[in-house]
Order: C-alpha cells, then structure tokens, then sequence
DNA sequence: TTGTACGCGTTATCAT
DNA sequence: ATGATAACGCGTACAA
C-alpha cells in the first residue's frame, strides 16, 4: 500500500504519460497539449484527490518553498509576535516555515542551521547568537540566501532588518531626562551582541547630552539566558544606590517583566519614586498599576521587510539589504513627571 | 556549481561506490566493510564536509523527521508555550517542528493540513478548530499519524492530549464560591468546540451543585476569533447586571487580558467588587493590580503527552491513547474573601 | 563491495 | 499539433 496517490496512478487512470500529467497539473506547454485530454487529467486528478509529493518536486526543482526560522525562543513574546507575522507574510508567497529555537546557544544554533540546511530550506531567517560569525559566514560562503532578524553583525555584509538601537534607547533616556529625571539606571544583557551595545551607547550618550554624569552603578549586565536571579539582583542594587535612582531602563521584555513583578512586591512606587521604561510591549506593561512606557519595535514592517529581503535575495544572489527601521516611544504613566 | 557535496563527490574522492559510502556514514553493515575503507570514507566525507540531502533521504525511506504543529495563533502566549516544548520534546528524537496558525479558520485549516501532508510530515500535532471533523476522519483514513492537542471530538476515536476542562471549570467556579461569591459571571468562546462547551458545563455545575441558580445573563459569549469589541461588551453587560455580578470567570487568556484592561479603566474594584478568575498563566496576571487566581494547564505535560503519544502511534498504527490532564487552581488575590 | 533499481516529479528530447 | 521516452535529483536497499 503506497501512502498516497502519485503521478503514476492517474497517467494510468487516464490512459497518457506521467509527463503530460505533469504537465497539465503544472500549467506548462498549454498550447501543445489537447484540451479534451487536459481536462480528462485534471478530472482524474480531482478524483483521486491528487497531490504533489512535495519531497519529489523538492529533489528535482532545487526549491522547497520552505522558510527556516530561528529565533533565540518562541515561546518569548516577542519571538512569538515576529514569527506569526513572518508566517503569514511567507504564507502569501506559498512557503511554509519551519523553526527553531537557539536560546542563545551557538552549539544549538549552528545545529538548527545545519538541520535547516539540510532540509533544504530555500531560505533562512535568522536572530543570530553573540559569537555566530562564523557561521554565518559560512551560510554566506555556501550562498545560502538568508536575512539577519532583529541582530547583525556590522563586520558582516548581510540582509538583515534590524532596528535603530542606538536611537530607541537614546530616545528612552531623553524621555526621562525630559521628564525630570537625573538618576538614571538601567539594565540589560551582559552581552557582545551588536543591537544591545547600541542600546547602552544609546542610554550613554542621552546622559552626556543632557550633561548627566554616567555613574557605572547605574548600569547593570545580566546574563542573556534565564536570569532571573541576576535580574532581581540588579534591581535590588539599583535600588539601593544613594542617593538612590529616580529612573530605570529596561532593556528587553524579559527584564522589564521580571523586575517589575519583584518592584511590585516592594515599596518602591512608579513613577514617584521610580520612573520606568521597558522595551517591547507585552500586555503585562497596560496591566501593571502605573501602565508603563515602552520602546515599540514595529514589528509588522520587520517582519514584512525579512520576507521581501529574503525573497529579493533568493531571486538575485547579490541582492543584499540592510533595513533599519525606526522604533516608536510609547509615553504611558510610568514615565510621568516627577513632582519637585 | 550543484548546491553541496553529495554522496557521489565522497565515493568519486574516496575511490569507492556510492553505496559504501551510504553503509559507512550510517553505520549499516559494519562488520562486513573493511575498516580502513571505512575510514577513508568517513575522513573524506568530513573533508568536504558532507551531510545527507534529507529530501532526497525522505523521498526513500519514507521518513522526514518532521512533525507538523497546527495551533490556533503561534502569537497567542498558550500556543507559543507549547510551541516551545513540543520543540524541545521533538527535538530529543532528532525532529523538526513546522507550524502553522489556523486562526479558527477551516480553510486556512485544510490548506495547511494538505500542505504539511504534501510534505510528509511523519506525524501532525493539532488543533482542531470547530467543524473539522472532517479533515481529521480523512487523517484517519489515510492512516497518517496525528494527536490532537488542547481540543478532541469525544465522536472521533483519536489521539488526543487535552484537559479536564469540565473539573477545571468546576473547581475554579467552586473556589469562587467558597469564597463567598453568589453572582457568577462567564465569558467565554461562542464555539461549539467540546473543550469550551467543557467549561461551560463546569461552571453550570458547579452553580447548581451549590443550589446557586444560573441565570442567564450571567454567561457571555463572545467569538472566537480576535473579538475585541465582543469582550468588551460583554464585560460592560455583565457589570450592569442588576443585582451586579460580584465574580466572574474568563474562558481564556485573551478574554482575560481584554477584561481586565477594560475593568482597569473603571472604578470596579478587584476583588471587593469584582473577584476574577482567569484561564491559563500570563504574566500579566501576576502585575495586575490584584494578582488574579487562574487556571493552570500542565503545559509541559501536555507537550510531553502529545509527543509521545505520537511517536507510539507513529511505530504502531493501532496505539491510539486519549490523555486527559487536571488543571491546577493557583489562587491569588483577586479571589480574596468578600468582606460582608 | 559494487551495480542498479527505486522513490516521485520534472523536463529536455524524441516520435507521431 | 500531441504525446511519450528517458534521464535526472540523491540516498537507500537488494541482488549479484
């Protein structure tokens, strides 16, 4: 019993060739092939509920119409948002997507690069893990088409969709600056990633700007994985420097979500005592007492435009795009001005 | 230029047939081959850095290694969880995870069955939006592999992994009422879905068995699909009850988090009004103002279930598991005793 | 150890 | 103007 029915079968059903079938279920030579016959194949193959092994057609047309996907974890929001986007904008053009998660681990993402590979997908998208320019230089090497997500390496020529780091958070900063603020902290990953050193520079240099001296206690690394503890740590420090800080930044959603659950179970009161601003939305952020400001990514355009880089360059090799997009601040309670 | 080595380049170098090297490179026939050969083979294949074409692999085995996850929204925070462990899960036995958002839709449905299928999938995780039952009888019929994950038709003899959503309900809707309320409210999904009929019926019960009438305005339905609007008038609807509810049950997380940010904005107090009681964990449950009490489904659990259940259906056509999950109520303040 | 057919669909080439 | 033959993509499995 073969699994399901092929080419093979409704040739023989309908008395012609399996090249004609192909043919006629293809839409190709239309105008050498006789219409009373065409119909009889497309009728049989309607009737024998036809379809194309996909594997077959895969082998033989260099092309799988399928999207690898790798994000550092799709159960976080913020991946999560991204891949159902991609999912439809790739669905538009007929490919599927397969996915994986990296967790920021180079071992598990060169190996879900390799099984992606492998599989043949036409073409990847990609939040690459700090220490993966090796790999991706491979990718490049094998002219893999692929589009950097959310991260790229600046030494690397690549596609890649990314936002304006330097400028979200510098933006962040100067809201708070704007906002009365003096003392500002902030936290994020202690990592070599290109995207989260903007992030710093960008918090950095809205200090200098305003002439805000940057005290090094005010800047707190974590690490990249699940760091819970190391949040709450540095949420614990920043709040008992002296005189203690009367802003915070949070450099990703996991951050933000993590400290404001333990600043909730203090007394620390926001904004009063502490200004906040998290980046990326997650609903969390409307539902917290004094609905907090966020840095917006939007998210929409970045998917769209890794889809249409990606495709770009599938067409063209030497087609390569890097696309900066913008971020949005959104100015909710938590950043309210202080009273002096 | 051909994409990447293939198993011909490797005999071609080594001086051996194709044959040999497909034994040696998956361990077949080791005691037969000489050792030496075997060896060159192995140091030529790692030299150009060979890894089998899985199309080409699947199209003769008739194994791809890879599973097909159908899930309602991968955006939605429950989808994007158990996306995550059955990708982990999968992944322990060397498959790949390729997905697909349904949105309730029966042709976005069927389309993405058929093209998972059409890619020789070796099992499906589902779930079924209402009115499917057909797609999935035809699953059946051509004997391909599949559990249904979260939702199941009790009709349809399949796998399935999902939760006691009528003892979840009930026990929830019980808690409420040991806590002093009289009035409960529902909204939940306009669906004929066996899982949310399942928590309609729990929370009937649970009324009746404390001699507690049900009354007819106390249940809202809203749909299933992203019904904004819907929610919000129902929550409108349900606090001007006369005399006004004083607790209610969200049939999901989006209802949840849709309610709480509309009764945010009002002056409904949580839980001297108002107790609450949510289905399935997000983080903003824990930041809202009073931490709201929730239904937690054992997503790691279920996960597990639904792999393995797939895995022994996938060895033996005839192993068809029902797996039934209790919920756990994990109480928070937004269950608070009334004070009468 | 090796030749070769096979899985299935595509397509260049050949035949009426 | 219509249609069929056969090679091919790549890895596997069985006969030789």
């Amino acid at each position: 019993m073969r699994a399901s029915v092929c080419l093979k079968d409704i040739a023989a059903k309908a008395g012609v060739s399996t090249t004609l079938v192909s043919y006629v279920l293809n839409n190709q030579k239309v105008d050498r092939i006789n219409k009373l016959t065409a119909q009889k194949i497309r009728d049989t193959a309607k009737q024998l509920n036809y379809s194309a092994n996909q594997l077959a057609r895969g082998l033989k047309t260099n092309k799988t119409f399928t999207i690898g996907l790798i994000v550092s974890d799709i159960s976080n929001p913020f991946s999560a948002n991204l891949a159902r986007i991609i999912e439809d904008e790739a669905e538009k053009y007929q490919y599927t997507t397969i996915f994986g998660s990296s967790d920021e681990d180079i071992g598990k993402f060169e190996k879900l690069v390799n099984t992606m590979v492998n599989r043949k997908v036409d073409g990847l998208i990609i939040s690459p893990p700090s220490g993966s320019e090796t790999i991706i230089n491979n990718l490049l090497q094998q002219h893999i088409p692929f589009v950097l997500l959310d991260r790229y390496f600046p030494s690397i020529k690549t596609n890649y969709v990314a936002l304006d780091n330097y400028a979200a958070s510098f933006n962040a900063v100067n809201h708070l600056i704007s906002a009365g603020r003096k003392r500002i902290g902030m936290i994020t990953y202690d990592s070599d990633l290109f995207h989260l050193q903007e992030r710093k520079r960008g918090y950095i240099a809205a200090l200098e700007k305003s002439n805000i001296a940057f005290e090094k206690k005010w800047l707190k690394l974590v690490g990249i994985g699940h760091d819970r503890p190391g949040i709450e740590k540095a949420v614990h420090k920043l709040l008992s420097t002296d005189p203690r800080i009367d802003a915070v930044l949070f450099g990703s959603n996991k951050i933000a979500t993590c400290s404001l659950k333990l600043i909730n179970s203090l007394s620390v009161k926001v904004p009063s005592d502490l200004a906040v601003i998290s980046f990326d939305h997650t609903e969390m952020l409307d539902l917290f007492y004094s609905p907090v400001t966020y840095v917006e990514q939007p998210l929409e355009e970045i998917g769209q435009f890794a889809i249409k880089n990606l495709l770009e360059n599938m067409k063209d090799p030497a087609a390569i795009t890097g696309t900066i997009l913008k971020a949005k601040l959104i100015v909710q309670q938590s950043t309210g001005g202080l009273i002096l």
